[in-house]
DNA sequence: TATTGTTATACTCTATAACTATA
DNA sequence: TATAGTTATAGAGTATAACAATA
């Protein structure tokens, strides 16, 4: 069943890659200037602020992050900023648990503001309220969907590639 | 008038930004492995083959790729691999004009319907014929908004603080 | 044996700045 | 002078594999 895509569906799927590339873009910069923060590390604050406690690296990578070594890298970069701390978890000793600081707290509290003027800027800008509702409803159900799915197959065989491959099949 | 975001517009932007992640994530591998391609070289020869001919190298950056020696690295990579060839422009000595080969059309036409299927079963499988109606709307729109705006600011002065990279010396 | 994390390493992308050549 | 591209280079992110410690 190799049922393509009409039109109407790959015209949509382009169109969201790269809204959101350019909106991920503008996002990107406005945070490095402005907190000096990539998003990863923007996104691994929010989810500590919105956690409202430490948490362990497991729980802080998902759907941030796609390694745990990513992830190690980045909190290595926060603590390093003073942005959070890690210690030992009283429950599993094999964990570490996160905590935001203060100073990231304030950090998230200071770059707040600008981010949500891009978003509100770039993305909200054109819609109304109508569409607000309907994106808001279309993309929670598809972003559930998501991440319900498997990681795409349980990596079935590796081809290693390093440049684009040419021609056909080998 | 720094109106922040209403609690619905936030969820829905961090939503889209997940979900687009996860999506990108996902067509990143599927095109790795079965092409040995990233997704900004596929765009590249995606825009190519939409084009019917030649693209100059600025023609062929906007909205790909953010950086002119970005795209010539990535143009070299295509070159490299024979998916692309590169000459002079008789309009303009300046210009270098890009074409696809029949080899990049192959690679493009073996990679396309695995990649359609990720869309699909990521993207469209949870949303009714009137979503995606909505979502076509909606996204179209936002697109061309941003398309429309500038750059965000054009680089007033480039500033740098309190960095998770900087600060403590190690 | 399976998890949780870290380390070490290697690869790649990206961007800035400097430079060439045309317009 | 401004534009089109390239080059060189530096910086950062990411992933894989090997490894240590705990469940």
């Amino acid at each position: 069943m190799v049922e393509g895509l009409r039109p109407e569906q790959l015209r949509t799927y382009f169109a969201l890659m790269e809204s959101v590339s350019l909106l991920h873009h503008a996002v990107e910069q406005q945070l490095q200037e402005e907190g000096g923060l990539r998003y990863v590390q923007f996104q691994l604050l929010a989810r500590l602020t919105d956690a409202g406690g430490p948490l362990t690296m497991t729980e802080l990578a998902d759907g941030v992050v796609y390694s745990r070594s990513g992830l190690t890298h980045q909190a290595g970069l926060l603590a390093k900023a003073g942005l959070v701390t890690r210690g030992p978890s009283p429950d599993d000793q094999r964990a570490t648990l996160v905590t935001i600081t203060d100073t990231g707290s304030a950090l998230v509290a200071r770059v707040m503001p600008g981010h949500v003027d891009v978003a509100r800027d770039l993305l909200f800008a054109p819609l109304s309220e109508q569409d607000l509702h309907a994106l808001d409803d279309i993309i929670g159900r598809v972003r559930d969907h998501m991440r319900a799915r498997p990681p795409r197959s349980a990596a079935p065989r590796k081809r290693r590639t390093a440049q684009p491959t040419a021609g056909t099949d080998e």
